[in-house]
DNA sequence: ATAGTATACCTCGTATATCTACCTATACTC
DNA sequence: GAGTATAGGTAGATATACGAGGTATACTAT
């Protein structure tokens, strides 16, 4: 089977956490769900990156968490973007295309 | 001034160095010269990462060094890719693009 | 002469982040 | 009653880029 293992690059999930999370909140669960549905399947979230991921967040104040209950009528820790969370999207998705732009630079020489 | 730190994202280097080698056998400090130019300033490659990846990817096979004179009339450390070091490169590559198409899926999905 | 800068190589310790593997618990289905 | 999906979590290993430090040579300016 196409058994192809992808790694995130480090520094990426941050941004990509925030950005699902900017949709409106969501749960922990439901994150990993998200990334997985928008990048057909590429992305396969780790809970060992996940849960580590979502207390730094929230630890820098750029995500806030409360206990709600989900749909399926279970506990489920909701997470949303706070003001200064919004910000540090902006900063880190501005850093990321500059980044994606200079390593194309770099790709695209001519051999 | 525009004094802007850039970090690399964990992940690109070892693609990066490559591709500068496969331009024509370069020495290790030419290659952190031959980054900064082609990014525009945007990458300044520490020597505390350059040499070690070096190493790193000498061990794995993808370059050769060999020990030659510099056009300033000094010795350097020449770096060539291997031809597994090329299909390594290719691979990376094409990783690159994949990781970052998957990104860019997430990062489009309206709000 | 000599001081400073650019070139060229290197190592060590630290910080950070992701992964693997493991654990708990509940709801639902077979 | 067993298995799967949902929901949360932790601990340890690994990798890698960085900062700070070191050596040495060639060239330039004073």
């Amino acid at each position: 089977m196409g058994e192809e293992r992808v790694e995130l690059l480090k520094g990426t999930l941050d941004m990509l956490i925030l950005k699902i999370t900017a949709l409106g909140p969501i749960h922990g669960y439901g994150i990993a769900q998200r990334i997985q549905q928008i990048s057909r399947d590429f992305f396969q979230l780790q809970q060992g990156s996940l849960y580590p991921a979502l207390h730094r967040l929230e630890d820098r104040g750029w995500l806030k968490a409360e206990w709600k209950v989900t749909e399926t009528g279970r506990e489920g820790k909701f997470y949303s973007l706070t003001r200064i969370g919004r910000k540090q999207l902006q900063s880190e998705v501005e850093n990321w295309e500059r980044l994606t732009g200079a390593v194309a630079l770099i790709l695209q020489t001519a051999e």
